[in-house]
RNA sequence: GGCUCGUUAGUCAAGCGGUCAAGACGCUGCCCUCUCACGGCGGAAACACGGGUUCGAUUCCCGUACGAGCUGCCA
């Protein structure tokens, strides 16, 4: 069988977006699953939206993902070069169109922006363009004429109005529409670059595209596409479409609409494996129930057979769910060098940082989550002293006095500050006098910390904030009470 | 407006003519527990609607509704 090669095609506007990354992964995972290759092309024949850097921001998202390509403009293995407006400089496109022209199936156009302005019309509020095929009837002599005085022109596609065109999509099946609905698409632009319309034609053709993937949104154009590859006599590749991601509001993402890009996510907090992973299954689920992929699981059982034609939405509470998986199955040194900046935006004090990484791996979604959560290792919050009301607990603000005041000589004469000696003492303390294990633990707890809930136990917490700071906040604790009472 | 595609719980998503209609996130009850989280066991929650076809439709066909995409010298 023939070697599977897809391409990644983005044009570099900017950051880019999770659909993209997910298209992306999608062309990755086809070709990696049947061992093909994968390639890189850089869109850029819009000049007007080419952004600075946007190029490296691709390479580097696709480096971090571990969407390796074999072929690229930083690779070429001889179908180069991979830049469009690289390959517009050698006077492809153009060459290739005038074939076309040469075959009737394009045609030079001169109307200027004041004649297109005409044939507009605004249909429910939007401008709808047909183009008339008015240069389609030009002379040969006055084409002639025109080009030689300089005029500008693009070059359309000629399309026969009559018939009907149908192509095959391997997730929506086969597709067929009126040949009337099919405009005479521009192929080249009069600043001589050509159209996405055409360029992708040309290029999927020249560089043996087997597989074309991309967005849902391409599909109404996809017959225009195949009767390109028709008038030039070219085999059709195999067309994946993928499924739309949307927001909230169920309408396409899009960097133009600010949406979140791989690096905003980054930036988040979020891990990388996590958003390829989740981003993974937005589209596409195994044959089994499993939801926790390596990207090299991802290659072995992704079948795009199995891909679903409805659209997603980005949900990004599920996301933070599965980045939450991820930070439990971490490796530790990783996590605590990833934690550690995060850590010390709170923590200047001399602590056992490591023992604060351990406690917050578990219970972190991402990143930025750590720093409530620490904050009071570093100073004791002000609080009120209704928090040592605890009903399941049975304390209360009197009990809580009470049980402080016994405990404060106690943990004062105690030497070993290590968690396991402080819990053995504490719970010395609970039995002695017959208590339950909370009615204790809880006003400690409380005193040590000011919070309601910590990432801790009592125990761990004085370990971390060592004897002088914990002695120090029973004490606070017991002035607080005595005086709120 | 036209064309194209889509429609299973709030979300992701199994299902591919006969199921008590999976699973996950979220929500929620209980257990575990030095609070919280983790973990464990439960719960509520869905086949858009109307016609066919069929002994039987979530599943096949046709309409309707709703949603989305396209309708650019953007991709």
């Amino acid at each position: 069988m023939e070697k599977i090669r897809t391409r990644f095609a983005p044009s570099p506007t900017g950051r880019m977006h999770v659909g993209n990354l997910r298209t992306a992964l999608y062309a990755y995972l086809i070709a990696k699953h049947q061992d093909g290759d994968f390639i890189i092309r850089i869109e850029d024949t819009d000049q007007e939206r080419l952004v600075e850097g946007a190029v490296d921001i691709i390479y580097r998202t696709l480096e971090k993902t571990g969407l390796k390509h074999d072929e690229g403009p930083d690779l070429d293995k001889g179908y180069g070069p991979y830049v469009q407006s690289e390959r517009q400089a050698s006077g492809i496109y153009l060459e290739y169109a005038k074939q076309l022209i040469e075959k009737k199936e394009a045609y030079y156009c001169f109307c200027d922006k004041e004649r297109l302005a005409t044939l507009t019309q605004i249909v429910a509020g939007k401008e709808i363009n047909v183009y008339d095929k008015h240069c389609l009837h030009l002379s040969s002599q006055e084409v002639e004429h025109n080009l030689n005085n300089k005029l500008p022109y693009v070059i359309r596609q000629n399309n026969n109005p009559e018939g009907t065109t149908t192509f095959h999509d391997e997730i929506y099946g086969d597709i067929t529409v009126d040949n009337s609905e099919l405009d005479d698409m521009i192929l080249i632009k009069s600043d001589g670059f050509p159209t996405y319309n055409f360029a992708n034609v040309v290029d999927d053709h020249l560089m043996k595209i087997t597989h074309v993937v991309r967005g849902n949104e391409y599909l109404s154009s996809s017959p225009k596409y195949n009767r390109l590859y028709q008038a030039f006599g070219w085999e059709v590749p195999v067309y994946v479409h993928c499924p739309l991601i949307t927001d909230e509001e169920h309408h396409k993402l899009s960097k133009r609409c600010g949406h979140s890009s791989y690096e905003d996510l980054i930036d988040q907090g979020f891990l990388t494996e996590a958003i390829v992973n989740f981003v993974a299954l937005l589209g596409w689920s195994p044959e089994d129930n499993k939801e926790i992929f390596t990207l090299e699981e991802l290659v072995k059982d992704f079948d795009f057979h199995k891909m679903s034609k409805s659209p997603a939405v980005f949900d990004y509470t599920k996301l933070k769910w599965m980045n939450g998986e991820y930070m439990k199955r971490m490796d530790f040194d990783r996590f605590y060098e990833m934690s550690l900046p995060y850590i010390k935006q709170v923590i200047s004090k001399d602590m056992n940082l490591i023992k604060i990484a351990e406690l917050v791996k578990s219970r972190i979604e991402v990143f930025p989550d750590i720093i409530p959560m620490i904050d009071f290792f570093e100073t004791l919050p002000e609080y009120e002293i209704s928090m040592y009301e605890h009903k399941k607990m049975k304390t209360d603000t009197q009990s809580s006095l009470l049980v402080l005041k016994e405990i404060l000589p106690i943990l004062e004469n105690h030497q070993d500050y290590s968690n396991d000696s402080l819990y053995a003492c504490l719970v010395e303390y609970v039995e002695t006098k017959g208590f339950k294990n909370g009615y204790v633990m809880w006003p400690v707890r409380t005193a040590v910390s000011g919070k309601q809930m910590t990432p801790a136990g009592v125990t761990e917490i004085m370990e971390i904030i060592g004897k002088d700071e914990s002695i120090r906040r029973i004490k606070v604790g017991i002035s607080l009470l005595e005086k709120g009472i």
